[in-house]
DNA sequence: TCTGGGGTCCTATTCCTA
DNA sequence: TCTGTAGGAATAGGACCC
């Protein structure tokens, strides 16, 4: 056997010898409320935003019952679900759970990817010397995390991630009028036995198939991941793109090589916000961008982070959402600086018809300690390095309301949110 | 029935430059 | 100098995820 030839044959064993599990939290947001409030527990509980534009973050089983899921719109669960408890997010609450999970997955493997707060990859192929096999890991961890903190999830494994991804689904206990049915709490797809689990399942259970995949491929007669394995790939691409068809024609085929990450860089930070009421006068869309840029500004510092982006986005009365952008010769983490040019971005938008949303956000990052500056930008960004520098360090002693913007200081005091606040919609 | 917020990735178009 | 072109960066939008 050739060299070459030698490796891939290697690289292919070590592939499918991989074990990587997928946890995720059940109703991990409604069972942070429950631990906080036990009066919760068996009832029809919503959380997220309770106003005619908010919507459903978590749910509980109970509620799940009545057809209410999270992304519906708050005004139909509660149609759906007139008895449910609407309870507002605590998002703090769950990043501090969320730590703790994330302790607990730490101490099985390093190799610890987090999609979310409440989901996360892990690869224990090293870890199985340890402490037995795919299936012996995986109900260790999900009885560790709910003997220290209170909370059921369901464990997926497989060799690869999104078939790790479809067995948590699997696990996951279902909802019903008569309470919910307790699931498996773990499922393993057995090596070998791939195809076998994944061809029945409906296309809608790929990641990257949304509605609008969903109905391309519905219409070329295929409706399972057995049908999308036999289209034939130009077929594919035809219908749904190049990167896209080469993508789900792998994974139909059970093939997934992608590793789990535990560092990810961050791509861009953002914040936008939809509002109670919409917004036509620029007057108050060029405040907003102060105070929006205020907080991109302050995260990316956080992070050390600093990027030469800087994106708006607007979404109007007939909900048409637009973005425009602009490119800096540098990289900035300066609030005043990233307002000026959403502001700039802002006056090309004619804004009388309403705006119900405006966000700002910041990509093409770098670290920030790798950040250069040109000459022409020296003085100014300094003077505002300076200044943010000292907005960090007072906001790191007195709290995020302690000082900010003039222009969005009002005789109210400071009209400041804070990161996910206002994370599912107006309250109003 | 009226659609959140914070992201990632892909595609198409436009513009600039070699 | 003019023109055509190819490639890359910037820009805008869409689909998707949790």
């Amino acid at each position: 056997m050739p060299a070459g030839e030698q490796n891939w044959f290697i690289h292919e064993v070590i592939r499918a010898d991989r074990t990587i599990l997928h946890v995720d939290m059940d109703a991990f947001f409604v069972a942070v409320e429950a631990l906080d409030d036990p009066s919760l527990v068996g009832k029809p509980v919503i959380v997220g935003g309770a106003g005619d534009r908010g919507v459903v973050a978590s749910c509980s089983y109970e509620a799940r019952a009545f057809g209410v899921h999270s992304a519906m719109p708050s005004t139909r669960a509660r149609r759906l679900c007139p008895q449910a408890i609407f309870v507002r997010g605590h998002y703090d609450r769950y990043a501090e759970e969320s730590r703790k999970i994330f302790e607990i997955f730490n101490e099985f493997t390093p190799l610890v990817e987090g999609i979310s707060l409440d989901e996360a990859f892990l690869d224990v192929t090293g870890a199985r010397r340890l402490f037995g096999d795919g299936a012996a890991i995986a109900a260790a961890i999900r009885t560790e995390v709910h003997d220290r903190l209170g909370l059921w999830s369901s464990v997926g494994g497989a060799t690869t991630k999104f078939l790790a991804k479809l067995a948590s689904e699997a696990a996951k206990p279902k909802a019903s009028l008569q309470g919910p049915i307790p699931g498996a709490g773990v499922f393993l797809v057995t090596p070998g036995r791939e195809l076998e689990f994944l061809h029945p399942l409906s296309i809608t259970a790929l990641w990257g198939v949304g509605p609008a995949t969903a109905e391309r491929l519905g219409r070329l007669g295929i409706q399972t991941i057995g049908d999308l394995s036999q289209l034939p790939l130009t077929s594919l691409v035809g219908a749904v793109g190049k990167a896209a068809g080469q993508h789900l024609h792998e994974l139909a085929w059970g093939r997934d090589p992608r590793p789990v990450e535990p560092d990810r860089a961050i791509k861009s930070v953002s914040h936008e916000e939809t509002y109670a009421v919409d917004h036509v006068d620029p007057a108050v869309l060029h405040r907003e961008a102060v105070r929006m840029a205020d907080a991109v500004a302050g995260r990316l510092r956080k992070g050390d982070l600093a990027g030469r982006t800087v994106t708006i986005k607007v979404r109007f009365h007939d909900f048409a959402t637009i973005t425009r952008s602009q490119s800096l010769p540098t990289a900035v983490d300066d609030g005043p600086i990233i307002a000026r040019v959403a502001s700039g971005l802002l006056d090309q938008v004619d804004v009388s018809a309403g705006v119900r949303l405006f966000g700002v956000g910041v990509s093409n990052l770098i670290d920030g300690g790798a950040r250069q500056l040109s000459l022409d930008d020296v003085v100014d960004a300094t003077a505002w390095s300076a200044t943010s520098k000292a907005v960090d360090a007072i906001r790191d002693k007195y709290g995020d309301d302690a000082l900010g913007p003039a222009a969005i200081v009002n005789d109210r005091g400071l009209q400041t949110k804070k990161p996910g606040e206002q994370q599912w919609g107006p309250n109003e």
